[in-house]
DNA sequence: ATCCGATTACTACCACGGTAGTACTATCGC
DNA sequence: GCGATAGTACTACCGTGGTAGTAATCGGAT
């Protein structure tokens, strides 16, 4: 048909992972790059997978584009394609849009009302909010 | 604090739901109850499915355990059996444990640094955290 | 040179969301 | 009573996340 569906590379498409994915992307992430048997080990206190299993999911990652990876002597060393942030930004947003019609602001609602929310962390969030609120005034302001 | 894991009839655990299938539970949240025709009324402004789709979605619903159904006449009527809170509940919940640490602040704050809130929603929710901290704080004096 | 062990490739499965065709059935209109 | 039809049941298929066995291979040690 015609073009919105980029996915190579540097891309801006939809990453949505499940949570074995999204698990290795953090190690993948704090590690800047690692082999199947680091992210393995890495994910061993939590899950005990064969190898084969990590070995299959960075392939799966590879292929989706999520991954790159380079062959060093016999074994390949993986690293992350796409920022953490990337992964927060699109996962969030697709569920807004699934449960709140598209509105960040009713997902905070939500958040708040479910007293979800830490009283400590209140504060701070309470303060981050008014130095959002004065940026966007002096953007206004311009 | 012990066995959380009910799964029958009016349950209280996890409620994760693909896109047509929230679809589906807003048409039943709206209308209280609805057959697949009226579903699939419903829906046909934005994907036009076939009755057979919208019937077995609802099959595997009901085997799940989110609705149910009465015999009326020839057709079944469906009826949700859990409420959209529930829903929003448990698949926040999900996303912030998958990508927060299981830390709802950390996700209000990933909200309010992608300016992804409308300045205007920015000053109601500041009120609304500003009614929360002081409702705790009578808490924590009591 | 050969064999062992580490590592990747291939293949297979399961679960589940989504989609729909086909088969069956009950009911309504005549 | 009987046929048309509306509606559900059953079955099948695709994609993808997750899991892992088995096959092929490659490199190092003896």
């Amino acid at each position: 048909m015609s073009e919105p569906d980029r996915n190579e590379a540097s891309g801006k498409r939809r990453h949505q992972l499940g949570e074995l994915q999204l698990a290795i992307m953090r190690v993948l992430w704090d590690a800047d790059e690692a082999t199947v048997h680091d992210v393995r080990a890495a994910l061993a206190p939590q899950r005990d997978l064969a190898m084969t299993t990590v070995a299959t999911m960075l392939r799966k990652m590879t292929d989706k584009g999520v991954v790159t990876y380079r062959a060093e002597g016999r074994q390949f060393v993986y690293r992350p394609t796409i920022e953490e942030s990337d992964v927060h930004r699109t996962m969030v947003g697709e569920l807004v849009d699934r449960l709140f019609d598209g509105s960040s602001a009713k997902l905070v609602t939500h958040l708040i009302d479910e007293s979800d929310i830490d009283p400590d962390e209140l504060e701070t969030l309470f303060e981050r909010i008014r130095a959002r609120k004065s940026e966007t005034e002096a953007d206004r302001a311009n």
